[in-house]
DNA sequence: GTCCTAATTAGACACCTGTTTAATTATTTG
DNA sequence: CAAATAATTAAACAGGTGTCTAATTAGGAC
C-alpha cells in the first residue's frame, strides 16, 4: 500500500519497507495540525509534540514540511478515489445503466464514512476543503492528481443517465456536486446557528440523504 | 459608509472622518494578498509593497494584522449582504410569494456581480472561500456575523415557498446553496480540467443560468 | 514666517520559523 | 561479546515574522 520513496536523509535512513509506526503517528499528528490551521499556519513544533516526538524526526521520516504536506493529503486522498472506484465498479456490475441518485450515493459514501470515522476522519473532510479553497499551484496540482480521474469518471457514468445534457453541463453540475457535499461535511456543525438551534431533529444518516436527494434533483433539473 | 472606529495609535493618528485613500489601499493589497495565501500565508511586508506604502503604514492605517484581515472581510461581506437585503426587498416587493428560482437568483446575484467586477471582486469570492473553509474560532465568529442574518431571512422566504420541508429541512438546503455556488465561483477556472479542454460552450451568463437551475431544482426536491 | 500636529520613514526589536548538525542511545548483525 | 548501523535527541542555525520606536518630512493654522 504505502509506497513511501520518500525521505533521504545522509546518515541514519529509516528502512524504506516497513513503516515504523512512529511514521503514521507524525502522519496522523499533521493531519490534524493542517486540518486546524492550515498550510502555513500549522507549525512543525506544534506537530512534533502532538505526535510525541522531537521535532527533527519529523525531518527524519517525512522529508520537508511541503513533502510532508502532499503525503497527509496523498495517503487519505487515495483511499477515498478508490472507494469511488470500487463502489461505481460494483454498482455497474449490479445495473449497467444506474439512477443518477445511486451514481450520487456511491460518490458520496467514501467521504461520509470517512467522516463518521473519527476525529482523524473529520480532519482529513476539513483538510480537503481547505485543499480545494487554495489556489496555490501545489494545491491544485495535487488536486487534479488525486481526484480527477475519479471525477472524470464519474462524468461519463452520469452523462449516460442525463442524456438530455451535454458533457460540458455534466462536467458542470459535478463540479457543483462536489462543492456541496465538502461544504456541507465540513460546515455542518454550523446548521444550528441557522435553524436556531435545533437540528437534532435529522438524524446523521437522514442527513446524507437529504443531501442525495438535493443532488440528485439538481443533476436532473431542466 | 465606512465607520472605522479602528487604529488608535499613539503619536499621530490618522482622522478618524476621511479615509485617506490610502488606507483603502492597503486594504486592497491585503484582500488580495489573503486571498492567495491565506491568513497565515500572508505576509505584512508584501502587502505594504503591494500597496506601495511603508509596512508601518499598515499598522498605522489597521491595527494589527488580524484587525486588518477583519476589517477587509467586513467591507466587502457587509457590501453582499446589503446587496443581498437589497434584491429580496425587491422581490417581495414585486410579488409577494416569489418562486424558489427567483430567490436563488437573488442571493446568487450580488456574488456573481462582485466576481465579475474585476480582479479584486474575485480575490474577494477566493478569500470567502478561505474563510468557509476555516474552522478557527475568529473567522467562525466573522462568518456568523457577516453571513448570517442574510441567511436566516432567505430561509424564511425560502421555508414559504417550500411547504412541503421543515424550517431544519430547508436551512440544510440553504447550506447546501451556499456551498455549492461559493466553490462554483471560485473552482471556476478548473472546470476544463474535468470535461477535457472546452468549456468555452457555455458563455459566461449561461453559468450563471445553470447554477440556478440547479440550485433551484435541488431545493425543491422530494 | 513659526508652531503644532498628522503622515511617513528607516531601522531595530524580540520572537518564531523550518531545518540541520553533531552527539547519544538503541537495535541489529556478525 | 563487539561493530556497525538505525533511531533519537538537544541545541543551534540562518532567516523570516509582526510590530514598535524614534526620527523626519509634509501641511495647515495662526
Amino acid at each position: 500500500m504505502s509506497a513511501s520513496k520518500s525521505s533521504r536523509r545522509k546518515p541514519g535512513r529509516p528502512k524504506e519497507t516497513d513503516s515504523t509506526d512512529l511514521r503514521d503517528r507524525i502522519l496522523d499528528a499533521a493531519e490534524l495540525e493542517f486540518a486546524d490551521h492550515g498550510y502555513s499556519g500549522a507549525r512543525m513544533r506544534d506537530i512534533a509534540a502532538r505526535a510525541g516526538v522531537n521535532p527533527a524526526l519529523i525531518g527524519y521520516y517525512n522529508g520537508s514540511k511541503g513533502e510532508l504536506f502532499e503525503e497527509v493529503i496523498r495517503r487519505k486522498g487515495a483511499r477515498i478515489a478508490a472507494a469511488r472506484h470500487a463502489n461505481l465498479d460494483a454498482l455497474l456490475a449490479r445495473t449497467p445503466a444506474p439512477r443518477v441518485r445511486e451514481i450520487v450515493r456511491a460518490y458520496l459514501q467514501p467521504q461520509w464514512d470517512m467522516k463518521e470515522s473519527g476525529p482523524l476522519g473529520a480532519a482529513f473532510v476539513r483538510l480537503q476543503a481547505r485543499l480545494h479553497a487554495e489556489p496555490e499551484a501545489r494545491a491544485l496540482r495535487l488536486r487534479r492528481e488525486i481526484y480527477d480521474p475519479t471525477a472524470k469518471r464519474y462524468i461519463t457514468v452520469l452523462a449516460a443517465a442525463l442524456p438530455h445534457l451535454s458533457l460540458e453541463e455534466v462536467s458542470l453540475r459535478m463540479a457543483f456536486l462536489v462543492g456541496t457535499y465538502l461544504f456541507m461535511l465540513n460546515d455542518l456543525g454550523r446548521l444550528s446557528d441557522l435553524s436556531d438551534g435545533q437540528v437534532t431533529t435529522l438524524e446523521k444518516e437522514a442527513l446524507l440523504d437529504h443531501l442525495q436527494r438535493f443532488l440528485a434533483a439538481g443533476l436532473r433539473a431542466e
